[in-house]
DNA sequence: AAGATTACCTGAAGGC
DNA sequence: TGCCTTCAGGTAATCT
């Protein structure tokens, strides 16, 4: 499943890849991964350039320019800049953008591979100068949506509820963001409102490394745990980044290869399994509807109201005006 | 009103 | 073997 390090990694590519190439094509095999329509994608970049691939969270922003300025902001990328490419943007409607936004969802791929043979599941063949690029979705969850632009001419790379960037935010914000929550920490992390980008497997790996069980209520944690968490979330996706984002099921990079990650999972997925540090088995539990897995000795259960003997629970209520001031 | 649940999809895996 | 059910999870919409 496509998180951040893994639309991270397609980030890098298309910029490798296709920054300074123009969009001379598209074939369409299933329309309903364009929106508003295949017809408007088309009608809309066919036969402009690719200037600009920015990313927050797990939405990818391609931007499409023609003038001028396209030679500055392809010049800033030392792969793809080309005579023709330039000779052709040159002078006209100097500085005008158009915006795709990309989200992959759960088993959305790029690949940028000669060797490539689209199969049943591949939805769309971009031509970008001759150079074909697959999109392929087994599961059809992914969009590629025309975005527009707002009255300064800038486009949003995510919806406008989509919080920061993980890798981007500072503590203190997050930790703003996240203090006033009373959901399970879990919960919080995968909140894209919060700080985009987490997703299940990270949110796992990331508690786990942190020794903080996924029912913590966020508002009970003090603050050496939410920096421990922080940097915990930081840490592994920034080192899955390095190693080419985890392939669980369906996630492969540009190239077709499988990311390598997988082999540094702690927890996610290992429930059954004996913990890497204590030997425990590690354990598996819903949280927010989502699959939790950990260890239940290195991320000991938060301190609830429950009966000392199992014999006499009795429901009471609970502390909610716990003073923090 | 925040938190929980469901819809969207398909393939893999397990049960019988 | 093959049919059936369950599970996987990112996000938007719907429910409580």
């Amino acid at each position: 499943m496509p998180e951040l390090p893994e639309v991270e990694n397609v980030a890098l590519a298309l910029r490798e890849c296709l920054v300074g190439r123009r969009l001379t094509g598209m074939e369409v095999r299933f329309p309903g991964v364009l929106e508003p329509s295949a017809e408007a994608v088309e009608e809309a970049l066919v036969g402009w350039v690719l200037v600009k691939v920015r990313r927050q969270g797990k939405y990818l922003l391609l931007e499409f320019g023609e003038g001028d300025r396209c030679r500055e902001d392809i010049a800033g990328y030392s792969g793809g800049m080309r005579e023709d490419v330039l000779a052709h943007s040159a002078g006209i409607e100097r500085g005008y953008r158009r915006a795709v936004c990309l989200h992959l969802r759960m088993t959305g791929q790029i690949f940028v591979d000669p060797a490539y043979r689209p199969d049943q599941h591949t939805h769309l063949i971009l031509d970008f100068d001759g150079l074909p690029v697959y999109y392929r979705d087994i599961r059809k969850f992914g969009r590629l949506a025309l975005v527009e632009a707002d009255a300064d001419g800038v486009f949003a790379v995510a919806p406008p509820h989509v919080g920061p960037d993980m890798l981007e935010i500072g503590f203190a914000a997050w930790r703003e963001r996240v203090a006033a929550r009373r959901a399970p920490i879990k919960a919080v992390l995968l909140d894209q409102g919060v700080a985009a980008g987490i997703g299940n497997i990270y949110a796992d790996e990331a508690l786990f490394r942190a020794r903080v069980h996924p029912l913590t209520p966020a508002a009970s944690l003090a603050d050496p745990d939410l920096r421990r968490i922080f940097n915990a979330a930081r840490a592994v996706m920034r080192l899955a980044i390095r190693h080419g984002g985890t392939t669980y099921l369906n996630f492969v990079d540009f190239r077709g290869q499988p990311g390598n990650f997988r082999r540094k999972l702690r927890v996610y997925q290992r429930d059954g399994e004996p913990c890497r540090d204590c030997g425990e088995t590690l354990a598996r539990l819903v949280v927010a509807g989502r699959s939790s897995h950990f260890c239940p000795r290195c991320q000991p259960a938060p301190r609830r109201r429950k009966a000392r003997r199992p014999t006499t629970t009795r429901p009471r209520a609970s502390r909610a005006s716990r003073d923090r001031s």
